[in-house]
This record gives structure tokens, C-alpha cells and sequence, in this order.
DNA sequence: CCGCAATACTTTAGGGCTAAACGAGTGCGC
DNA sequence: GCGCACTCGTTTAGCCCTAAAGTATTGCGG
């Protein structure tokens, strides 16, 4: 059945790289596919609230570590899985906007403390709840079922990932020398 | 069982904010998280190889359309889904590794053809084999069945949101007085 | 045929990210 | 106490992308 566009790049491998086992792009290419889809979602769903979705990122993260919901610029950087560069810039956005603020204070004054302010922890809370509709709204078409087993597909095969991470068959080499 | 990441999440939810349906981070999350190793993998393997994703994604592009590798700038645009200037930069970045030809022909002498080289068809043919390779050890934790059931339900799920997108439930207006 | 909208690509301006250099502050070892 | 390695966050340079303006070319309507 060659009616999805994921079928037909597969056949045109086939016919081309009849050699190569090219199956896994019947998981990887949907999954980024899915992926970029449902992030025009939320850019589109957030885009009407004037927010994108790094701003959503930082905000989200702070309002479900829970009250004072604050954490360090380094502890939001690792949650958010961006560089401390990014997140220097993501807070510095937010902050312009009065949603967050940046607090020095001791014991150790190189740590700033990023909180959400009242207008910040209001405005999250009342889009936070568009946001989950409107994912999902992108999953309205699958059954009960399909989504129950997609949630611990994804899940098994992402732990499985995390646990014992695929190195490198080439690389990882270099440190063994040290400087 | 509140042993992955991306369950600690929804738990933190379920804590903050008791009144919203979160059950879709089960599914979007993992998908971009997912999205994003399949990515790194991909980055790393290609790097050995001195490429990047945006220069595969090209090649291959090409590569699979068939003899004569051989495709419009336009139709190159469409099928790696990212806009003329970025095709315009990677095209240039290609050429200048000698793996792809622009070639401006009769009839139409706006219309540029971007063409494999026999050194870029080489490389290719090289290098493919080599990422399917990497791509398929990401879903050695998976079981043929889990593998199968996985890509079934991507594909179903993709195919869905092809034919029925989800427009907008507060966008989409303004398109009714045209300019 | 002439004007003008449409088409095809390139260029420009700007955004968000990463990697790496940097500046400020901390605290261990002697 | 003092130096020095380390940690934390910011700044800088550069990458790839998008959106929009710009350039060249085509072809239709009158």
C-alpha cells in the first residue's frame, strides 16, 4: 500500500539501494515527521498568546517544580536540555516580559535564581491547559487502544535508550589521551 | 512505576495542576525526545564522514529520485520541506564540496537543476549504507514485534494527520478579507 | 508585441541555538 | 590566609533556518 509518503520513500530506496536494509526509516522518518508537526502545533496554539515555545519551555518548568517555583539558571538549563547560553537568553526574554525574575542572593552569589512571578504563574496557568488541547486535538484520531500502546512503545523504547545510550561505532576515541 | 523522566513530568503535573488532562505528554514528549537521540545519532555518524544532516539530506534526496540524480531547486525545496534560501545555502555548501552541479538550462532559464556529481553519487553510495546502519542500532532495544507494532502505529497516526489536519480552533480567520 | 502578473531562484535581515571564550565568585590544599 | 583550580552565568562568533525583499525570466491578455 504505497498511499503514505514515508511508503514511497522506502520503495524508492528499494528500487534504488536494493542492497541496503532501509526499514528503519519507516520509524524514524514518522517520528520526526510527528515531531515537527506537532511543534507547528503548539507554535500556532502559543503564537495566539503572544508566546513561542521556548518561552512555554522555561515557564512550564518552573510553575511544575512547584511553589516558589524557582530553580537555578543552570538546574533550568539541564531540564530544558539547552546551553547555558540559550537559557541566559530564554530568561533574559522572559524577564522583559515581567514573567520571571532574576534573584543574586547568598550564600553563593554566582547563582541566579529564576522565579516566576505572580503575572508569570497567572499567564502560564491560563495557557497551559490550551496547550494540552490542542495536543491533544493531534491525537483525536487515533483509537483508545492505538494510544495506549503508542504511550508504552515510545516509553519502553526511550528508557531502553536512556539506560544503555548507543555510543559511538567510530568515535569515542581521542580521550583516551588526555591533555 | 516512576522510573523514567518523562513520567516524573506528568506525576509533577498531576501534582501542580490536578484539573488538566496531561496524558498527551506521554506521547508528545517522548516523541521529540526520541526525535532529537535519532537526530544526535545521525550527527554523530555523519560527522565521522566530515557531512551534516542538512548535506544528507540533500544527496539522498537526490540520490533517490534515480538516474539521472537529477532535480529542480524548487522540487528539491518541496521534498526536503525547508524554503528556497535554505535550499539556495545548502545547494551552494554541496557545490563547493564538489558533490553537486547546478546546471541552468533551455527552456526555462530561471529553473536551476541540481545535479549529483560522480564524486557526490560516490560519497553517497558510501555513506548511506553507513547511517541506515547507525539508525537500525537505536532500535536494537526493540523487539521485531514492538518494531512492527511501533511502526504501524506511527504510520497510521502520520497518514491521519496528512489527510486531516488539524487547522486551527482559534486561527485561521483573517484569510476572509483578502488584501 | 507590449505591459504586467506570475514564477524561480537568490539575497538580506533577523532569530534561536551551540561552542567556546570570558568574568566573577568560591573553596580546597598547603 | 593565599593561590589556583573549579563552578556559575554571560558574552561572542558562527550556523542553519525562516520570512520577506530583490532579480531575472516567462507568458498571458489585449
Amino acid at each position: 500500500m504505497p498511499g503514505d509518503q514515508v511508503g514511497r520513500i522506502i520503495e524508492a530506496w528499494q528500487r534504488e539501494r536494493p542492497d541496503v536494509d532501509v526499514s528503519s526509516i519507516g520509524i524514524i522518518t514518522p517520528l520526526w515527521r510527528l515531531g515537527a508537526i506537532a511543534a507547528e502545533n503548539r507554535t500556532r496554539v502559543l503564537g495566539v498568546h503572544g508566546l513561542d515555545q521556548s518561552h512555554l519551555d522555561v515557564l512550564a518548568t518552573l510553575r511544575r517544580s512547584g511553589a516558589p517555583y524557582r530553580l537555578t539558571a543552570g538546574e533550568l538549563s539541564r531540564r530544558c536540555r539547552v546551553t547555558a547560553g540559550a537559557t541566559t537568553q530564554r530568561v533574559q526574554a522572559m524577564e522583559s516580559l515581567g514573567l520571571v525574575e532574576r534573584v543574586r542572593e547568598e550564600p553563593d552569589r554566582r547563582t541566579v535564581h529564576v522565579q516566576l512571578t505572580p503575572e508569570g504563574l497567572a499567564r502560564l496557568d491560563e495557557i497551559f491547559a490550551v496547550v494540552m488541547a490542542g495536543d491533544d486535538r493531534l491525537l483525536a484520531g487515533l483509537t483508545p487502544a492505538q494510544r495506549t500502546s503508542l504511550e508504552g512503545l515510545l516509553r519502553d523504547w526511550l528508557v531502553g535508550l536512556e539506560q544503555h545510550p548507543v555510543a559511538g561505532g567510530a568515535g569515542v576515541v581521542g580521550e583516551v589521551t588526555g591533555p
